[in-house]
DNA sequence: GCCAGAATTGTTTGCGCAAACAATCCTGTT
DNA sequence: AACAGGATTGTTTGCGCAAACAATTCTGGC
C-alpha cells in the first residue's frame, strides 16, 4: 500500500480511503491511484483490514454430517448472497451432531471472527447449542426451533404436511401411513404433526407414525413393513429419498404405484421427477431458504433485533405416483 | 493477550508462547498461562496472528454452481481434512464457469489470502483459470485436465468407464449405448474413451454416443432418442442421475429391466441403490477425494513440486439393472 | 476581495500478535 | 567454585491497514 502512495504520489491514507469509496476525494486522484493500483498489481491485506476494523466481512456456516440436496442447496445459497453483501464464507462441517461438536465448531468459527453465523444443520441439538452463541456473535439456524435467542429460517413443515396429506385425502385415500423422520428433528415432528392434522379434520385414523432416518434405505427397509399392512393404500414420506425407498419396496412386492398405492415425498429434490414412477411431492426452494439466512443475518449485524421471519410454504408438486385410491 | 499475561504475571510474549506450543516453557508458568486463559475465557485474534506471520491457515475452494453429490461429498472432505491439519476452509461458489468468473473467485480467495486452493469444479475451464495461479498461491484441482501447473487429483474415469462397459460385454451384449457428459468436461471425454476402448478390444461397433448434461432430465429426454434404436440392448450412463433419467425413460416406453435392456451408471450415488431396478454403477469415494485435495494441498505447502497422485479405480457395483443380453 | 464552511489530503497512532534479539536462570561439569 | 551451554523469560519492533485528528485547499456568497 505504501508503494502505491509513492507511485500515486500520494499518503498511504489517501490510498486506503480510495480503496473504501471515500466520498470526498478528487477525481484526479482516484484515478492516479487506481492507476497505480493496477500497476502494482495490489491486493489489499484483508488480515490487516480485519485488525484495523475489527470487521472480518467474514460470516461462517455450520454444515452438517451429510451434505445432501437440502443443506448443499442452502449452503450455496448463504454463499451467492454473501457474496453479494460482500461477505466472505468459512465452513466447518460437523462429523456427528451433538452438544460438544457443534460448540467446538461454534468456537472455531468465532476464533476466526466470522461476524454471524449460519447453522445448516438441522438437528434440535445445533439449535440448542446455538445457545452458545459466543461474544455477540448471531446466529441464524435452519432448524425450526423458535428460541428466541436467534432467528430461525425455514418452512412452513406443519402446513406442507398438511397440504401433502389433503391431497392424498382429497384422492379418496383413508389409510395413509407417515414415514417419519428421525428423531432429534424438529422438523420431523412438524411433519407428524401436519400429517396428523390433515387426517383429524377428515376424521381419518392416525396410525403410529413409521420412523425412519431421512435416507432411500430406511425407506426401502421400513416400507415394507408398511405394505404388510393391507389395509394403507397411500404413504406420505418425510422426504424424497424416504419415498423413493418405498417405491422400490413397492416395486419389489409387486405393488403398481400409483394404481394400488400413492406416495407423497418432501423437498422435490431434482431426482424426484425421474422416480419410477416420478414423485408427487412438496417442493422446498432451499437456495432461497439459505439466501433468507443471509437476509436475516445482515439484520442482525444492523442492530435489529432477532425476529420471526414468515415461514415459507412449500408447493404441492403433482406427479404420477398419486391418484384416487382403489376401490 | 495483555490481560491475560497480567493476571498469569508473565510478559505477553510468554502468553503468545504457551499458544504456540514452544518448547521451553516452565510447566508450571506454561500451567498460569493456562488458567488465566481460561479464567478470562481469551481467543487469540486469528487476523493479528495472520497479519504476523503472514499465514492465514486457511484454504479456499471454489465450488462449482451446482452442488450434487459429488461435489459436495468432496467439499465434505476437504473441509474435513483440512481441519484435520489445522486449516480453515473459505468458499466461493461459481454461478456459472467461465474465465472471467474463475479468475473473479480465485482472486476473491486470494484477497482472502488463502495459502491454497482446491477447485471443486470439474469443468476444463477451471483447470485452464487455475493457470491465473497467483502469488504461488498452489492449486488443486478435481478436474482431470493435467498441466503440470497444478497438481490433479482424480478417479481414473478411462478405465472405469472401460470396466463399466466391459460388465455389459461380459453380458453378451454387443450394442452398447453412451450416455455421455457435456462438451467441456475432460471427464466427459474420459468416459467416451474408456467405453470406446473396451468396445474396441471386443470387436464391437462403438455408435455416436449420445450427449446429455449431467442430469436425470438430460438422460431421459436423450434416452428416448436411444431406445427408438432397436438395436441397443444395453446403455452405460456417465453418471448415476443420467442413468436414473433413462431408467424412466425405459419404463415408460414399457421394456422392462433388467430383462429387455441393462443399464450401468457412474459414481453411486445413495440413490442409485433405490433405483427401480437398483443400479449397477461404478463407485467412486468423494469423500476420499476431496482428502486427497488436502494431502496434495499440504505436499504444496510444504514445498514439494507439483506431482501426479495415481489415480483411484471405481468399483463396479453390481446390482439389478444389468443381466444377460436377450436373446 | 474576503470569509465561512465544505472539500480534500496528510500525520500520527494503535489494532493483536509473533519474530528477533536480549537477558536471566538453571544444570552438570571440571 | 567457576563456567559452558542450554533452558526459560522478557523487551522491542513491525506486520498492513483504518481511525482520529490536523492541516490545507477550494467554493460560493457577500
Amino acid at each position: 500500500m505504501a508503494d502505491v502512495a509513492r507511485l500515486a504520489q500520494v499518503s498511504q491514507q489517501t490510498v486506503s480511503r480510495v480503496l473504501n469509496d471515500y466520498a470526498f476525494i478528487k477525481p484526479d486522484t482516484r484515478e492516479r491511484v487506481l492507476k497505480a493500483i493496477a500497476n502494482l498489481d495490489y491486493r489489499p491485506n484483508m488480515a490487516a483490514r480485519t485488525l484495523a476494523t475489527s470487521r472480518s466481512r467474514t460470516i461462517g456456516v455450520v454444515a452438517s454430517d451429510y451434505l445432501s440436496f437440502g443443506p448443499a442447496s442452502a449452503l450455496f445459497g448463504v454463499e451467492q448472497a454473501a457474496s453479494e453483501e460482500g461477505y466472505g464464507v468459512s465452513i466447518v462441517s460437523l462429523r456427528e451432531s451433538n452438544r460438544l461438536t457443534i460448540a467446538e465448531a461454534l468456537a472455531r468459527l468465532v476464533g476466526q471472527s466470522v461476524e454471524g453465523i449460519v447453522m445448516i444443520s438441522p438437528q434440535d441439538v445445533s439449535a440448542g447449542a446455538a445457545f452458545l452463541s459466543f461474544e455477540n456473535v448471531p446466529v441464524v439456524t435452519l432448524s425450526s426451533v423458535d428460541t428466541g435467542e436467534h432467528t430461525s429460517i425455514m418452512y412452513d413443515s406443519v402446513e406442507g404436511s398438511r397440504a401433502a396429506t389433503q391431497h392424498l385425502i382429497d384422492l379418496g385415500h383413508k389409510w395413509i401411513a407417515h414415514l417419519a423422520g428421525p428423531a432429534g428433528f424438529t422438523v420431523s415432528e412438524s411433519r407428524v404433526h401436519g400429517w396428523r392434522k390433515a387426517l383429524g379434520a377428515a376424521h381419518l385414523v392416525a396410525p403410529d407414525p413409521y420412523v425412519c432416518d431421512w435416507t432411500a434405505e430406511s425407506g426401502y427397509v421400513v416400507g415394507k413393513q408398511v405394505l404388510s399392512d393391507p389395509r394403507f393404500t397411500a404413504a406420505y414420506c418425510a422426504n424424497d429419498r424416504i419415498a423413493q425407498g418405498l417405491l422400490l419396496a413397492l416395486y419389489e412386492a409387486g405393488r403398481v404405484v400409483p394404481r394400488d398405492f400413492s406416495v407423497v415425498g418432501f423437498d422435490d429434490v431434482p431426482e424426484a421427477a425421474y422416480c419410477v414412477p416420478p414423485l408427487t411431492t412438496m417442493r422446498q426452494d432451499f437456495t432461497k431458504l439459505g439466501r433468507r439466512c443471509i437476509e436475516a443475518l445482515m439484520a442482525r449485524l444492523n442492530g435489529e433485533p432477532p425476529q420471526e421471519a414468515d415461514p415459507l410454504l412449500p408447493v404441492l408438486i403433482q406427479r404420477s405416483s398419486t391418484a384416487p385410491a382403489p376401490v
